[in-house]
DNA sequence: TACAATAAATGCACTAACGCATAGGAATTT
DNA sequence: AAATTCCTATGCGTTAGTGCATTTATTGTA
């Protein structure tokens, strides 16, 4: 192989390592404000009911089956956790009107504002943090960001809620 | 006010907008990669005894009492959950050379060895990722996402605790 | 109309985690 | 030596979530 080729990988596999360690250290960043997001939330449901909330917030009302296979549950579990959400005011069932065998699930506004909150919350401390760097920066963090977001393709909501996001 | 500096200052505005939106996004395909490197390891051990190996890799053995404060338990709940991991075999009870009253808790090979697994996923994915990108721009992601950890600050371990990391 | 298929809810059994109160052994203080 | 404090484990009760099997209501079909 040649010699130059050789160094120019080589280069390249260190440059490869260390952007993934900044990568990694990014990460534990932001994973820190998702985080910092959710924790209030978690005071007034769980993680897995939050789930519910968000992904009806995503996708507007849903069957039971439809909601618990998204949610990776059994239905006759899932029925048991819809009841325990309605106790709390965070979603409703009502009758569909296609058919008097199905149960529809909509989030209340209570619910709504629950995840609402959360994705403000998230919003705000980003905007916070962002603020302290120079509009140049920013540019720069943005153009970087989009690249990232690019490269490692759509994140499928059902991976996002292993960790209940 | 000045016009001219209001100008400045909306521009500013927008940038730091912009900028959050591609860091919301980013922040979700990251998600996604922490998603799946953990995904795995949760056949194994339920989140909150994925947590403890997470704090005993990074810190070594631990008391109860602190592992426990560290996990945000009561200390007695706490112990039930170290009964189910010794069960398991992803952690050790070992009596504390300071004091017979104390006792250490060991992550066992094994308990190890899956944290291991999920460290060395994500950052595989990561890498894999990233190789699709030029040098160059490899070089200014690295760069991009130094100025933002260096803003965003240290992130506690008690709050990525929150998710389960 | 009788029968099969579908959707949701219920009965039942189980595990993990959580918290409070308390017991037991070990160390420290008086 | 006795009393107190410290650390962990246990008893007890509770909640959320999980799955399997079954029931009930409704819809579609033979």
């Amino acid at each position: 192989m040649n010699e130059g080729v050789a160094a120019m990988e080589q280069g390249a596999i260190w440059t490869n390592a260390l952007t993934t360690e900044s990568t990694l250290t990014a990460s534990r960043a932001l994973l820190g404000i998702v985080a910092r997001s959710i924790s209030n939330a978690l005071n007034d449901v769980t993680m897995p009911q939050f789930r519910v909330l968000v992904v009806l917030s995503g996708s507007g009302p849903l069957r039971m089956g439809a909601l618990a296979e998204k949610m990776g549950a059994v239905q006759s579990t899932f029925s048991r956790t819809i009841d325990r959400m309605v106790k709390g005011g965070w979603v409703e069932r009502a009758s569909s009107p296609d058919s008097r065998r199905e149960v529809l699930i909509f989030a209340t506004s209570q619910g709504r504002a629950l995840v609402d909150e959360v994705t403000e919350r998230r919003r705000a401390e980003l905007s916070r943090i962002l603020s302290a760097l120079s509009p140049e920066e920013q540019a720069q963090l943005a153009s970087a960001f989009d690249v990232l977001a690019r490269v490692a393709g759509e994140t499928p909501a059902e991976e996002l809620l292993i960790l209940g996001l």
